[in-house]
DNA sequence: GCTTGCCTTCGAGTGCACTCTAAGGCTTAG
DNA sequence: CTAAGCCTTAGAGTGCACTCGAAGGCAAGC
């Protein structure tokens, strides 16, 4: 558990986490839920959490994303599993894979074991698009970086 | 001019350019124009150049981006200067900024240079923008890494 | 008992950035 | 002469990912 978070860091800082204020994103940047977080959360405190609306929280369950039980008043109940769904889905929208993209995943995952091998193969091809935007941003940057500095403000490319 | 793109690579290194086959992406990741390049160009050639749609390019006539002239059959006419403004553009998308903000600044180089301060301010909250997005991009693929590695391909977080 | 404030559903609406359609014009090749 | 293959316009359509609205339920506080 602490291990599988030092291993998290390890693989972020191997790629040059910068020196910008880490801002809070909810709990998509922890590996592990707190442990000490209610068994049971209201759609609420889950939106507050993670740090999605519940609008879009209601908009994940609809499209089948997450499974959510309801309470006597017909009120959302989010337990452990629901809230690690929700955090998984937001880390996947975090880095821009397509809401279908990640209805196929879990898709995936409901059909059981047989078919790990295609999760995995999206998960790296998914991979290898967030590189693919790494890499234009950071073109992008320098780019910027250079019209600030050289200044000028002009429009020329 | 070698210069510049000497500087430009430069930039681009300190931000660690990854080994990954750098994509071609038209003339957006040169800070020059080629000098060989034809004075005036077709839309088709434009677009094949910059690597963005015709339709996108007439788009961004529409919204007031560029000013494109016409020939005598009324055929869109691009010149340096359009060719220019057009690159920018679609650099500053590239790294997704929001077309609103692009057509703000490209509003306040059309009114004189009283609004220099204003365009370097506009420029330095894309890059603050920028470098959210990266460290976002990189926190989710040290998580999207995690999960490749220890393998097992479920749905937690 | 009523107001406040959270929650529910379903369906419709929004904003963005294109993307395409329809109807037509010019130019060159066969 | 005509067909291919570019281009033009205005306006409508698309896809995505929410986001909101309307109408109403339930529980706590005054």
């Amino acid at each position: 558990m602490t291990a599988a978070v030092e291993r998290l860091r390890e693989l972020e800082n191997s790629y040059e986490t910068p020196d910008l204020p880490s801002l809070s994103d909810g709990l998509v940047r922890t590996l592990d839920l707190p442990a000490n977080l209610p068994a049971r959360l209201t759609i609420a405190q889950v939106a507050e959490l993670v740090g999605v609306s519940v609008h879009a929280l209601r908009y994940y369950e609809r499209i089948g994303l997450v499974e959510v039980g309801r309470d006597a008043a017909g009120h959302r109940v989010y337990d452990r599993d629901a809230l690690s769904r929700v955090v998984f889905v937001a880390r996947l929208r975090m880095s821009d894979m397509p809401i279908q993209d990640i209805a196929r995943y879990v898709d995936l995952v409901n059909r059981g074991d047989a078919t790990v091998p295609e999760r995995l193969a999206l998960m790296q091809a998914h991979r290898a698009a967030i590189m693919r935007r790494l890499q234009k941003l950071r073109a992008a940057l320098a780019v910027i970086d250079y019209k600030i500095t050289t200044y000028g403000g002009d429009c020329s490319p």
